[in-house]
DNA sequence: GGAAGTATGTGACAGTGTTCAAGACAGCAG
DNA sequence: CTGCTGTCTTGAACACTGTCACATACTTCC
């Protein structure tokens, strides 16, 4: 257990100091992802932040993905349970999925941190958990359930995907709305082209989009 | 226009020799990034399958997002039109969303570097323009097929970006059949848990919720 | 022939992940 | 108290990355 701040030690070559230890580590990760992205996490960046040399983190941690590893489950085991609302089995599993995406929004560093390494179900456990129970409670059970599930945390990672863009990296004349605006297609209405050359209101589709597929795996209550 | 390839070029220090131009550069880089995916695509290794020098890369295209965003659009030209097949609105739509599908996985390491910088519309140009063709004739136009569209695509991007994981990448205790191992809710039904164990059929889940979607905008003809 | 442009190269810089070898401190048994 | 073992730390180095300053050779044009 720490009984000082690592930060007030003096550092002494090859010193050994009290209170360093691995949740240190992995909370500064953690501190570095959320703040700036999956990028600004790097061993030199995160020894830095500790005042120790990056060799102490490989110790306490290990590699960067073990790191990786570490801030994923440290961040998941922290999810909130939210209250579900709604009357219906459906209005209570669109209430999950709305969770699902406005925490994975709050926390969009980690998001893309667990996206990138594959690891959004050990983020999102918690959510997974009150969702699969939603949808039990609705009757919806076994490989019903699974699709379900599966269906729905798809759909909800590909809106997330198009929400956590970062549309200031992308080069103009690359973005949708300049790649539509190049297209002079006569068989597409011109309504159309340019409606996409417009934002569209993510939100507003979500709702509709997920609802859509809820409607098809959850019976009417 | 090369008039002999560039590997049987005889190379001399500072020397200049015929042959490289721009379109080799990009046409190297797209077989790194289709064979190995987007990591395979360095500077130097990029130089080395050209037998050049790095600066060689810099002179004739930029720098590598500059390389990056020619592989994509160079892919994106390549796309192939496609038969649409269906006899209804509804399912020549879904015609496009599955071909739309299996041109990414048939270039997944294209498809992620695209995801990687945001350039998936570059890409799919195409086949988001026939989507929209499609859309026209089955009278939905403007707004309506903006969000049509929209929607469709962040849902074949989900599942794009689950079909593409690589699982062996994961840590086996942070995968998704090994997170609900552990789970033990007794509001969760137990067939659910144990389906939640199995693998879920990508391509028959892919049918059912993108129809599902398609359904809702697209009136039945 | 000389200037300007084109097309190539070497070497270096700054940053990254990772590890080797070494040192300092803590705990424990004898 | 001493010596051994384990714990926790370090500096320096390695290999790899993207990028660029500067130099050289060739081509084109007047």
């Amino acid at each position: 257990m720490a009984q000082t701040s690592v930060s007030s030690n003096p550092r002494r070559t090859s010193s050994r100091h009290a209170g360093l230890d691995r949740d240190d580590v992995v909370e500064a990760a953690l501190l570095l992802v959320d703040e700036g992205g999956p990028e600004a996490l790097t061993m030199r960046r995160l020894a830095g932040k500790l005042g120790v040399a990056t060799t102490t983190i490989y110790w306490h941690v290990g590699s960067r993905d073990d790191v990786v590893d570490a801030v994923i489950r440290r961040h998941g085991e922290r999810q909130a349970e939210h209250a579900v609302s709604g009357d219906t089995a459906r209005q209570r599993v669109m209430s999950v999925a709305r969770h699902l995406r406005d925490e994975a929004l709050a926390h969009r560093g980690i998001t893309r941190l667990a996206e990138l390494h594959g690891e959004t179900s050990v983020l999102n456990e918690h959510l997974e958990v009150a969702m699969a129970r939603e949808l039990t409670t609705a009757g919806v059970v076994g490989e019903d359930a699974r699709d379900a599930l599966r269906a729905i945390l798809i759909c909800v990672g590909g809106f997330l995907v198009v929400a956590m863009r970062n549309e200031a990296a992308i080069p103009p004349d690359h973005s949708r709305t300049a790649v539509w605006s190049r297209v002079d297609d006569p068989n597409v209405d011109p309504s159309t082209r340019l409606a996409l050359t417009t934002q569209v209101d993510l939100p507003v589709l979500f709702e509709r989009t997920v609802q859509a597929i809820v409607d098809t795996h959850v019976p009417e209550a």
